[in-house]
DNA sequence: TATGAATGAGTTTTCATTCAT
DNA sequence: AATGAATGAAAACTCATTCAT
């Protein structure tokens, strides 16, 4: 009935560290074997012998097989976004933003594969597809602040962004499948080199 | 294990039209299930009453929900498959041919929304991977006999095609989604214009 | 989410009788264990086991262990309490009425023995408590309406009735709880002669 | 199995009153709790929550959830019984030992009415059913004790006393009920007046 | 002695699949 | 062929109890 006693939302210092541990090193093996299996095809019982903890030890720490999902996703997401902020800083050229903007995407989802596939299988049903299109749209507009600056400061022709943007995402998107199932033609550059230009050429006068 | 026996793969032609015709109706009430719930949200039960028959009914036809999945999409894939082959006959220039495949895709999958969104978010479970993963390649092999066809008659620039194959088969894909998501921003034919054009500028000289 | 389908609450006669047969054998097998253990100690598999089916089919039957329990409440109730009025049919004094309605009461329990000392077990929780009382509630009310009539007959002095009507309801369910328990000193006969003459005497003249 | 080795029967005075100070506390956090939530709602942890220890240290001073459950009904009823072995001391007729034995216990429970329901609730249940029934003997046999002298001083005709011993335990359980359920319709003298009554009347002559 | 994180057996319930009719 | 009642394996989650600190 209660929920969760406000897991560890205080500042008790020591136990608060020890508790946000535990809740990390569950997340990192809920993603492995999510990844792996499939959300559904995972038991709570398969995370927690990842995690080397026992069945009722999840249940200190979340409330649900779902929230474990949530927790994953959320934290990835914010962890990226802040990774693009902070790069986006020494970009001035809208093609050096772009750059930016693909790369870090790239790589960091490269890294967290797992993370990744496990939205990709999770994140379309139902129940996560707000929260999915939620943070694309957060990217999307970002992305076309990047080209409003441009066509601002004359770099780009001005076009509409909309679509571009999306389609940036899209292809974002494939690259990164490929790549984490194994499948991509083009290292990281070439691939990050390729979607800008597409986006570039895109804005080209006619 | 071993597949239904009658995969009305037989001769007896009058049992078999039946058969199939079941197959069939069997597929669509899936299709109408699946898409809206989600494959793993579906009870076996859900796919009978909507097909009109009792569960036990479902057993005769196919082996397991799983098969009634994997039927179809393999029969939805075939079909589009036909369909672009056919379309392809009248299209001589690259661009039209370009607009032709991209077209039919959006236009076939919009009319699908219930299998796509099927296949989206079943089949990146670990063992329809494989299948879709084919009938991706298929498509990209296809589309890379265009482009060919079109640097051969020296339509289009020299440069590497499968990079932009698969591009285009991302935003195609992200095209179809926001479709499906009723989260589309343009018409049919503007999407399909803006890839075609992407895809073209792409080909452009420098 | 959806209710179960509407339990056999329509008219299609064979079905109908074919699940009623089911649901009262199931009712009896769950009197059986939940009055040998009590409710919490029963797994809902003893239920089936008892039941002779599996433990999947108690749930096509009924929605919940506590379902149960409620059906094979609400259905001694109603038994007892036509039985009640039938009876009381051919009874004319006062003495009369009280020993049917103390006897009958005493029979029936001392019969459904299963089913009373579930009541007793379970019936005092939270939950039920409401049900419980309420059906004490109509028990007593028929007594006072029986000593009502007696008063206006003149058969008895005019005295506070409630408090004579509980202590009859207090002192029957002393008398069967000791029958149940294999402790009873007195047979139903004379058990219902004490509390018939101890009644009476309270309404005898100072 | 062994009843925990601390039960502080030895002598060590210190800690002995120390152990049994906590017990105490232990049982009556438990009173509470169960009582409200009935035995089996009640999870270990509410109990160490309401007496404001740790859960594990409920086991320091309690072999089981059981256990306690069994201290708290011993302790209330030796309390009970002490009380009225006291009153009686100045009672002479029967009128007035028999409206001691009542009220007596009519006022405790009231107050102790959390004890009450609880042992209402799991007295009932295989494992207790013998420790209830026991403390009820032993009060009835108090009860004949006291009617026998009223027979033998010649305050009472001769009747077989058990019978209505039992009743009038059966009527103290019932106002108690009404009573705690906050069902009653009487005060405390008034239904102590009213149970004397209905015994005494019992042995009026006839 | 006191703690509370960790454990894992145990419980209810669901649902894919079978099979007697 | 068609049915749908029956099955029982599995899965999420709970909580009494233990034990390292």
């Amino acid at each position: 009935m209660e929920p969760k006693p406000s897991k560890s939302a205080g500042k008790q210092t020591r136990k608060r560290v020890l508790t946000d541990l535990r809740r990390g090193e569950i997340i990192a093996a809920a993603l492995k074997v999510f990844a792996k299996k499939g959300f559904h095809n995972t038991r709570a019982e398969d995370v927690a012998v990842q995690a080397k903890i026992a069945k009722g030890t999840l249940y200190l720490y979340f409330d649900s097989k779902e929230a474990i999902y949530e927790a994953a996703v959320t934290h990835g997401i914010a962890q990226l976004q802040a990774m693009v902020a902070e790069r986006l800083q020494g970009a001035e050229t809208v093609a050096e933003q772009l750059r930016v903007f693909v790369s870090t995407r790239l790589e960091f989802w490269s890294h967290e594969g797992e993370l990744y596939r496990m939205v990709l299988t999770v994140g379309r049903e139902k129940k996560q597809r707000k929260q999915t299109a939620a943070s694309l749209l957060v990217s999307v507009e970002l992305l076309m602040e990047i080209l409003r600056g441009g066509i601002k400061r004359g770099e780009l022709a001005k076009r509409p962004m909309e679509p571009i943007a999306w389609a940036v995402m899209d292809m974002l998107r494939g690259a990164l499948e490929r790549r984490i199932d194994g499948a991509a033609a083009l290292s990281c550059e070439a691939e990050t080199a390729l979607i800008t230009e597409i986006a570039l050429r895109y804005f080209e006068a006619v």
